[in-house]
DNA sequence: ACAAATTCCGATGGGTTTAGTAGGATATAA
DNA sequence: TTATATCCTACTAAACCCATCGGAATTTGT
């Protein structure tokens, strides 16, 4: 049950660029230099952050890459939706919403999926890339984890 | 974001363990033809759950497998960590929960993949077999798809 | 004693996915 | 015109998934 490393450094690259927000665009390299990730597998990451209007790009000398929206309005799901697909914890996902086979055992087990999906599918959406930024529920978590 | 087949399929193993309790050892064979899956492969399956203690085995003519519990005492996340490993939607699982990394972008995002990892968690650790078989949640379920 | 059923266990293999690398086209600033 | 970047497609090596296979060990019934 894991992210790929899309999802993974597609944060690190978006958080990246929230970080940097007003600098004008953003090279890649910079980016690549700074998290330590393969300037060529990013350019992979941002053509789909792009397309999905989550990034705007500036092509030529002194080009790179900007936020499309502020990071107050980027949320995590956004991100790991695009690079990850839709959040799906098995196969089946055109019909997990539909009560198309409700007299199989796979389908009294689609309780757990459909649960496990709406929960990952709630926190990432609950969780801005400012939020990340400004570290605005770390100190819940490591109360929660002492 | 998905769970392989282990995950999958050892539920529906479980469950039909669970429906068919109190007929003596029930033999993979069964299992198998009923669940329209294949028996070899469900046999590695099963090797695992028993040997994490959820399954009991018999060998021999007129063997089988019985839960080694009773369905209100065992979860789905039982099921599923046994088959699937722990459960950590990006890795260095191992240092998720200490405050390792505190100045990298990774260590920003951990929050997170650490919300993530706990949400999952939670659900599944709620719903035991018994629930399943019950049907117990399945009319709230409807209720939010409709 | 023997045959059938069944679990136990390790090895192997084909297909798919992942995590990049590579090549080259296009656009822009200086 | 050169250097810097993005854009886009194709390729590849390694890993992983989903089994299949062969055969040993165990138990029941005849």
């Amino acid at each position: 049950m894991r992210f790929t490393t899309r999802g993974k450094y597609g944060l690190l690259l978006m958080v990246d660029l929230a970080r940097n927000l007003g600098q004008g665009p953003i090279p890649l390299k910079s980016i690549a230099e700074r998290q330590k990730l393969s300037e060529r597998y990013l350019e992979q990451l941002v053509l789909d952050l792009r397309k999905a209007g989550l990034e705007k790009s500036v092509r030529g000398s002194q080009g790179g890459y900007t936020l499309a929206k502020s990071p107050e309005e980027i949320n995590v799901g956004d991100v790991i939706r695009v690079l990850e697909g839709p959040i799906a914890p098995v196969e089946c996902e055109n019909q997990m919403d539909k009560d198309c086979c409700s007299n199989t055992d796979f389908c009294i087990n689609r309780e757990v999926w459909v649960k496990i999906r709406d929960s990952i599918n709630d926190v990432v959406d609950s969780i801005s890339l400012a939020d990340l930024l400004s570290g605005r529920d770390n100190e819940q978590e490591k109360i929660k984890i002492l």
